[in-house]
DNA sequence: TATGAGCATGTAAACGATTACATGCGGGCT
DNA sequence: AGCCCGCATGTAATCGTTTACATGCTCATA
């Protein structure tokens, strides 16, 4: 019962070649002889014989993986994202490493070890907050590994990476909610130093403006994306004197845990307040009332991103396309109708 | 402007040692004397140098990584047990490598690769369905990077996992509903070929049973965990003749969608029906109404799994410990009430 | 019949670390 | 004084591939 794995010089001599025909005959079949092929085959398959990653590696200054940086692997929002990563890196025989980054003072440092030991051939960064520039200081290490930033995006607005119509979105979430007879319109925030959040309250008060509705700041309400941070935004909403009729909420979470906030204090949606979401994950759906959302193609992101990640990797990425923006489209569901009369 | 990475042998000359004295300066430091410490660790920081994980990899005969192994990674299920498998991994300077790996004809193949390719040095498997039993004949994988199931677990009862006390969970849950005066009470289940489904039934038929309830094959509805399934489920229920005041489904997702579809329908819960769900992911507690439902550990899942597993690795798992079973509680919340008198 | 092209294959040098073994040196012991 | 031990360091083998270069062979061409 042998463990060792075997490797390529064992195949070798029981295909009695050598190790660089046995190379060759995997890389490039066509390059050795049909029947020295059968050969080199044939003992392949009766030793089990799997080229050794790291030896290959090495030898070929590549790592076959690329790396994803997520603040928080705990989110259920970077799940179809890492999905879509994968079905592209999948195929090619490209591992997936996740890593969670958060926001510990050594997040950094690991993130340069991470570029600089060759442990992967590229990133995908799904953390506005990091701040890349610390890779250019050390040594250039992105020309080693390029990286890719998704849904969020640097502060550095050359950097790659595929987001989202965020102002877009938002712009078209408020104008539902006016084309309805909504003149009060509030919104629930991301956190402060988010991308996003600048993003949607910008396309906030875009939509407002051009529905000839004017911002009111007081309407504004910060949150953190979380559930929690929903269900707080209610608890001032209910403190309010002066309700809005509508809120649009910056995340589909922050929405569920307002309306259930809300529900628990007999408030109804949408017949008292209508409710916009954005994101569209999977439950929005089937929530009670099915929540009205922006919807962002979670797969489409991670994908993309992949797949320009490996055109810098392969060096063939034009400078224009660096900066793709996907579409977001707004799903109508229960949680909006017009305002009641009685508001 | 140099793009290539500095290597073991520049820091070594701008030292003035061998690199055998800078290796030992970094992996051992009290080997070397202080003096020449300061000397390479002075060289190390101007150069920038980061050990080349494949050199180091290749010459210990390790990946420093593991792989996890998801049927589904869009399953925002597991999102919490990967959060949970790398704050293990990470600490510890452990890459973690997510794969899909689906039911395509080739995900055996593709696993097979994996393990022999010494890509990981350990693998978490979540899903049951995965055959390992091809691994044992294909040379013996397991002996080269140990596996450990999380969640579900392999037919094969010997083989190391961590899970959760299903058939205990289910339990509780039908004797809250009994206690509260429920007596007809319908399950909706998980897929049909996956052990959680068994085992969840299992603790149904065991819980109905110590309530002197009888089982009753009519009141099982089959699901697959997914939201929609619940939705379908709720289509067979409305259209039952004597329905059952109260649900136990075999995931959260399965309860909102059958709590979506019956809201649509008119029927209240819990006034009309009890529901409860298994898993407690996170929007459960903001869901209207707030849904009771048994909750998995599941970061804790991914831990322990982890941590098995690198006890594996590391070859000191006593064998009594290889299939730890951690605790689900019941949490009550607003999805379960006592049967309204009517029905 | 040389000659060169082209093919199939072998030989051996990388890739960049770790580590077994060798070396030299200083100091404590008898 | 002689011996040995242990410390700090260096030398070089090693991990398992890939691939540049060398080799030898066959065949078409001049």
């Amino acid at each position: 019962m042998r463990t060792e794995a075997p490797t390529i010089l064992d195949v070798a001599r029981l295909a009695g070649v050598s190790t660089a025909t046995v190379s060759r005959t995997l890389s490039s079949p066509d390059r050795v002889s049909e029947q020295t092929r059968v050969l080199v085959l044939d003992a392949v398959a009766s030793t089990g014989y799997v080229a050794n990653e790291m030896a290959r590696n090495l030898r070929k200054k590549t790592s076959n993986s690329i790396g994803v940086l997520a603040p928080d692997l705990s989110n259920p929002f970077f799940s179809f994202i890492i999905a879509g990563i994968e079905q592209i890196c999948g195929p090619r025989g490209f591992g997936v490493f996740v890593t969670e980054i958060g926001n510990t003072p050594n997040a950094k440092n690991k993130v340069v070890n991470m570029l600089a030991s060759a442990r992967a051939d590229g990133f995908i960064v799904l953390d506005g907050m990091l701040d890349l520039s610390l890779l250019k200081a050390r040594g250039n290490l992105e020309k080693r590994a390029p990286i890719v930033s998704a849904c969020e995006w640097p502060s550095d607005e050359t950097a790659p990476s595929v987001t989202v119509d965020n102002v877009g979105g938002s712009m078209q979430a408020v104008r539902h909610l006016a084309a309805m007879g909504h003149t009060k319109i509030g919104h629930i925030t991301g956190p402060k130093e988010n991308v996003l959040t600048a993003a949607r309250i910008k396309g906030f008060k875009a939509g407002l403006e051009s529905c000839g509705l004017t911002y009111d700041d007081s309407l504004i309400i910060e949150g953190d994306f979380s559930l929690d941070s929903g269900r707080l935004a209610a608890e001032k909403w209910l403190s309010m004197s002066d309700r809005p009729t509508a809120m649009f909420c910056a995340s589909d979470r922050e929405a569920f845990g307002f309306i259930s906030r809300l529900a628990k204090a007999g408030v109804r949606v949408p017949e008292d307040v209508s409710i916009i979401g954005f994101d569209d994950i999977e439950v929005a759906a089937f929530f009670v009332p099915a929540l009205t959302t922006v919807s962002q193609p979670r797969i489409d992101i991670g994908r993309a991103a992949t797949q320009m990640l490996f055109g810098l990797i392969d060096g063939e990425i034009a400078p224009e396309d660096k900066r793709p923006q996907l579409d977001v489209k707004l799903v109508v569901r229960e949680s909006t109708a017009p305002p009641s009369q009685d508001a």
